[in-house]
DNA sequence: GTCTATAAGCTGATAGAC
DNA sequence: GTCTATCAGCTTATAGAC
């Protein structure tokens, strides 16, 4: 008897997650800020009230789906799991792959399409993490002396973050539909170690 | 008499200025996606039919706030009309200002945020003058011997425009309210033209 | 947990009198 | 050119029966 509650727990998070996959598929068709409840609910094939058991309001799928976008992207740039300058460049490409991937969450996490939606602490958490990847990143690659240790400041750190931001903001508005390989933009991220080490060459 | 016409059509001209002037305050408000024709027509203190007198669509609205987008931003990068590399920084830090002070339009430009809406040709043809522009300072820098003759390749052109796109699209995310003078990302691009250059050494 | 029913209000857009 | 009236439909969210 005791493992019926984990039973509808499982269940239940079974729904709240198809729930979310529908979810993002609006969102691809109708936009980021075009997400309707009602819609998710009929595609479930359940009434919109019913949703409301498992989402208490509109937002709570929002701030769902920013945490799944956040974790999603964080392992993504984990992944390579490499030292120094080399380590920066494939978490680079990996991060800048996810993006291409999962455009719509990209959104939702780098730009802010929604009107009144603000993430709650705990789904902002792993930004930090990844903050702090990369600020790991550079400081191994500048005791590896292949950075000036000026890399590691505030300003290298926000330069390092604006360089990635930069061709992949300008692939997801100009290009969309491009895959990772053919986009004019995505194909400068592999060079974006080179530039912050000539920005930032070893004294 | 032939004067009444054009009379009529300066009262026009101005009452689709208000109009586009409210449109963008409500934008501000409730997110780009978020304009409502009803919103607009209650501010101006008119019936929602009459303003389909003015604009014969939601879609009508947007596209022409991009062309006007599109003519300040380029008004702002053309306003310095300086040469070479010096140029092209206070280009990219007037380019930088107007964004932050044109944050909605910005938005519209740069990123996509209303589903179902694409700019018509005529709206999108200022931004075939802004590509221009920063090529003919990027060849006018190479032919002072400033940059490598790479630096205007198709390469170096989309390189350039991602180095400003990463600042803008990071401090417009992540600290939209702060100014220009105070932004952690802002103040990273009257940088940037050294970062160009670090990349493209002339030979 | 899902349903019916419904609230309360919004939307973009149009017809036609004045 | 602006108005009233309205269409046809959508939205988020809730109450309460089953």
């Amino acid at each position: 008897m005791a493992d019926i509650p984990d039973r509808r727990a499982r269940r239940r998070a079974e729904t709240q997650a198809e729930i979310l996959g529908i979810a993002l598929d609006v969102m691809a068709e109708e936009g980021v800020a075009g997400l309707s409840m009602a819609t998710v609910a009929r595609r479930l094939g359940i009434r919109p009230p019913s949703l409301y058991k498992y989402f208490p309001s509109r937002h709570a799928v929002y701030d769902a789906l920013f945490e799944r976008g956040q974790e999603g992207y964080l392992a993504a740039v984990r992944g390579p799991g490499q030292p120094g300058l080399r380590g920066m460049g494939a978490s680079l490409e990996a991060g800048a792959r996810w993006i291409m991937d999962n455009q719509v969450l990209a959104q939702l996490l780098f730009w802010r399409p929604v009107p009144g939606f603000s993430p709650s602490p705990e789904s902002y958490a792993p930004a930090l993490a990844i903050h702090e990847h990369f600020a790991a990143l550079i400081r191994d690659a500048v005791s590896r002396g292949e950075l000036h240790p000026d890399a590691a400041s505030e300003d290298g750190l926000a330069l390092a973050a604006s360089l990635i931001a930069g061709p992949i903001s300008q692939q997801l508005a100009n290009e969309p539909d491009a895959t990772y390989e053919e986009g004019r933009f995505t194909r400068l991220v592999p060079r974006l170690p080179a530039v912050f080490a000539a920005v930032y060459p070893p004294p």
